[in-house]
DNA sequence: CCTTTCTTGAAAATCACTATAATTTATTAT
DNA sequence: ATAATAAATTATAGTGATTTTCAAGAAAGG
């Protein structure tokens, strides 16, 4: 965490950028809820937390400041808000996700997978990949579980009708 | 064009809708601009050409309700405005998109290419995919194309200096 | 017709985000 | 140190896209 913050600072301080105690707390609240896909608002409250004097401008520059140094990835699922992303250190590539249409939940894939996509790309669209956004809308493996048992339920409601 | 509104217009009545002329309008603008990727604003400006007194809520209504018919998908190239693309007809997945960092065009993937990390994913994870967005982000072959060009300009200059 | 339901258009409201201006904090020059 | 300079922050006002509200206008059914 220590070192990974420290990494951080030493990306800004190459772009002159300062590591403020507003920008620093906004980066502990991004490694802290690593898994999550906050929105500005959602940063803006947690930071507040430990920071109340914060203001929400501040969290929207910052996280637009990390999104230009890829600490963060912006993301948008279609709800009105953006979301921000860690990207994870030394990933070559963005991460894809699943976003579950029963539960709203949103899993990660780290693996790869499109590596052969984007060779196809390049090759026959004459396209220079830079970046990929994937998202696969669809059940989760908890609501396919859920499903199984209330399923069963449902079954057994038919029968009594 | 007006056999693909008649399906339109029975999907339409199938879920007890109507096809009211300012509908008829909507659908009209975005079948003549299929390639394009309109914003609201912009089918608003296009189908008051030919219905000036519609109103843009009722734009933003009616690009609703062929997005709930699936008639039509809702993207976000990340700018500020959401954008709909008509979905083609008999297309079993949803087509992916090159977006130009350079020059901002938005080309259309219509193959497949994902079967095999479909697979993969629902394997895997246990992930029941019912649709996908893929876009890639980087340059396009017209801007490779012209940085051939300049390219050259670029180096006549350097060797000026 | 009369009533009910669906749609619409104009305007107001909302919501996420951005720009402004005054103030504070940090850096550099004297 | 001290003063000038630049960077960053805050609160607030402003934007721009989208949604909601509400009164008025068609369409459908009896
Ligand atoms: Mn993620
Ligand atoms: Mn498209
Ligand atoms: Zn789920
Ligand atoms: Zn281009």
């Amino acid at each position: 965490m220590e070192q990974r913050i420290d990494r951080i600072k030493k990306q800004l301080h190459s772009q002159s950028y300062k590591l403020t105690p507003q920008r620093e707390a906004t980066v502990r609240v991004l490694l802290e809820n690593e898994k999550d896909h906050l929105s500005a608002e959602d940063v803006y409250l947690l930071v507040k937390e430990k920071a109340p004097e914060i203001g929400l401008a501040t969290v929207y520059r910052t996280l637009e400041l990390l999104n230009e140094l890829e600490v963060v990835d912006k993301i948008n699922f279609g709800d009105g808000v953006s979301r921000y992303d860690l990207r994870k250190e030394g990933a070559d590539h963005f991460h894809h996700h699943l976003v579950c249409i029963e539960c709203g939940s949103v899993d990660e894939i780290q693996e790869d997978l499109l590596g052969d996509v984007e060779k196809v790309v390049e090759a026959n669209w004459n396209f220079r990949i830079k970046d990929h956004r994937l998202t696969f809308h669809g059940v989760c493996h908890r609501c396919i579980e859920q499903e199984k048992n209330s399923g069963e339920h449902v079954n057994k409601e038919a029968n009594k009708a």
